[in-house]
DNA sequence: ATAAACCCTAAAGTCAACTACAGAGTCAAG
DNA sequence: CTTGACTCTGTAGTTGACTTTAGGGTTTAT
């Protein structure tokens, strides 16, 4: 196993070296073993593990989620029923993503409705977001629902 | 205009009291009439406003877009192009909802994928949640693209 | 008259996920 | 043998939208 110091590790995979100690103290990554001087060595698999990291927060795992999954992948323990756990976490997040997707839709309903109503053009008086977010009932086209 | 405390207005508006005073630091609301003891008051507007800014910020505005648009409801000059304004924000607004709409879409589309390929029974060792944000390029069903 | 409930300020803390120092030691090349 | 690139630690700063704390005045009800 050739051994890197952070720098190698830190551009075979794209992790700033601030980030690889950042996720070290953060418990994502195991403590790195040392030279005589502190430095710190990795091999291979440290660059493996930290796309693994980047894979999983392209698809929206925090952090926690990402330091749990990858517990899951160490643990020998984790051989019998691992699985389940991993679904579940991403069942949980899937779920997640679902409802920030729902949310995102009500507001672009909202907002592209409020967009088409306004001309652009004109004061602010009586301009159709500003009153509907004022809360004004009777706005001047009272006929949506 | 009966004038009330801050206790009252946090109330009436839903806001709590320490975010009101957020707010005022913050160029949100304006800085308050005192009573002799330093006491706020406030009249029915300000309740009015923070109903507004909770009604933008549910529709995804952040503070400092709910400020400008504020500021354009204020600012007696935006009586003649004001609404250009309020309709760009708003457009600009549309675009980052379809955005982070578009994104989560892409996860949720990996996601829900992983999650039916996955028993959820059995081990870690080769879970295709797993296996996936390990990188590995042949699965057990390389047929997907 | 005193206690409960309310209000004030300024400053610090929270969350996530980094990012950026400052100050010092180490290693490879010429 | 010195310069420059690299690494180390520890601490602080960033963003956004608050929330909390400490320490103190004020008002209202009993």
């Amino acid at each position: 196993m050739p051994a890197q110091t952070i720098g190698h590790v830190a551009k075979a995979s794209g992790t700033p070296i601030e980030t690889i100690r950042f996720y070290e103290r953060e418990g994502l990554l195991p403590e790195a073993p040392r030279t005589m001087s502190g430095y710190r060595l990795y091999d291979e698999s440290t660059v493996k593990r930290l796309r693994f990291i980047a894979r999983a927060k392209a698809l929206g795992f925090t952090l926690a989620e990402i330091r749990d999954l990858l517990a899951l992948q160490d643990n020998p323990a984790s051989n019998k029923t691992g699985r389940a756990e991993v679904k579940a976490i991403t069942e949980r997040k899937l779920d997640d993503i679902e409802h920030k997707i729902a949310d995102l839709q009500r507001m672009q309903k909202v907002l592209s409705h409020l967009a088409h109503e306004c001309s652009g053009k004109g004061g602010v008086a009586h301009c159709p977001i500003i009153e509907t977010l004022s809360g004004i009932e009777d706005c001047t086209h009272p006929e949506h629902r």
